[in-house]
DNA sequence: GTCTATAAATAGATAGAC
DNA sequence: GTCTATCTATTTATAGAC
């Protein structure tokens, strides 16, 4: 079973790398080299560069829902404040999966595989739909657009909180006197005005 | 005066290509073709690709700053939420510059210019500190730290939403039903709830 | 200040042996 | 399924004529 090791080590390193520095930032070789494989081997298995950012990104999309459904499932009937806190807190630690579901998805559009977002009945971002979820056990009586505003603004708040936590630019005047801490009660306070309007 | 005209080109064409395609997206070719100057012009004028880029960031998040200042004297004495909008619509407009602003900010941080932010006495984003005086105008009693708050939650919707609207992505699962009009009523509400806290 | 020509490195992809 | 070797194109950068 090389056959399934090598795929695997490449795919998990084309995850770091892309996550890193994009799709024109990383080549082949680059990822090749860096996951201890001959570089034909990516031809081989993933037939070019191209669909192995695909097929990448698509990994990162299922996993990212994956990861927000089972936290959802590890709290319990909790509160959709701890649900976006543990979201967030998934997101800082496993920032590539965000970068690359995220960034990607903004920068190089042109590749992005359009079948990547399972959740093909909700419309938002993945993962979205765990939140809209939890919101509807803590406010039933709430109106279902309300709730997808709701959802999409907190969600915009984690993503874009923990993408600026998760890169260099921490070091950076827009971001100074930024911690985690903070971060985190910015996040829970909007989350607190936002369901008060529901 | 070739020179400021040879050197205006290629600053105004590398803002477009780079704003699409990110700094590893384009060649230093592509700019001198796509601004029909010879290739060598950019080395002379510039020294290299690098430096090339920050210039470019610099002018861009020069750029920003300075309109959201001008829209709001346009505006006159008016409501954040009228602001809010108005950046949004200009950053639609030209998203070039947020995406310059944002993106590279994320993603090509490693190249990012830490000086690029004029606003040394304001922790936000370039722009930020007159959202923060519309704010304060707006509810003088409010506290320093909640109109902070306020200014990054709403800087984050706009900006974020402004993001995914000026991608290729509108065609994507998550954005579908999006329209501008769907974004604004979004923003607006953000808004609202959120200058009701303070 | 602008040009041509070119150096030197690296890119993605593949042919063919094993 | 993995390897070496290599083709072709493109990259950044610069030397030197005008």
């Amino acid at each position: 079973m090389t056959d399934k090791d090598t795929k695997g080590k490449i795919l998990q390193t084309a995850h770091e790398l892309f996550s890193q520095k994009g799709y024109d930032g990383v080549s082949v070789r680059e990822i090749s080299k860096a996951a201890g494989v001959n570089i034909s081997a990516i031809s081989y298995h993933f037939e070019n560069k191209e669909k192995l950012f695909q097929e990448t990104i698509r990994n990162s999309m299922n996993e990212m829902a994956n990861t927000v459904r089972s936290l959802r499932e590890e709290l319990g009937k909790s509160s959709t404040s701890e649900l976006a806190l543990k979201i967030y807190d998934y997101f800082i630690k496993n920032s590539e999966n965000l970068k690359l579901s995220f960034k990607m998805f903004v920068i190089d559009a042109h590749i992005f595989p359009h079948d990547a977002n399972q959740e093909d009945d909700f419309i938002g971002p993945p993962g979205g739909k765990v939140i809209f979820d939890c919101i509807m056990e803590e406010q039933p009586e709430a109106k279902e657009d309300d709730v997808i505003w709701a959802v999409r603004t907190i969600f915009t708040q984690v993503v874009h909180k923990a993408l600026l936590m998760s890169s260099q630019c921490v070091n950076h005047n827009s971001c100074k006197n930024m911690t985690g801490e903070d971060t985190r009660k910015h996040i829970a306070r909007v989350v607190k005005v936002v369901l008060n309007d529901l």
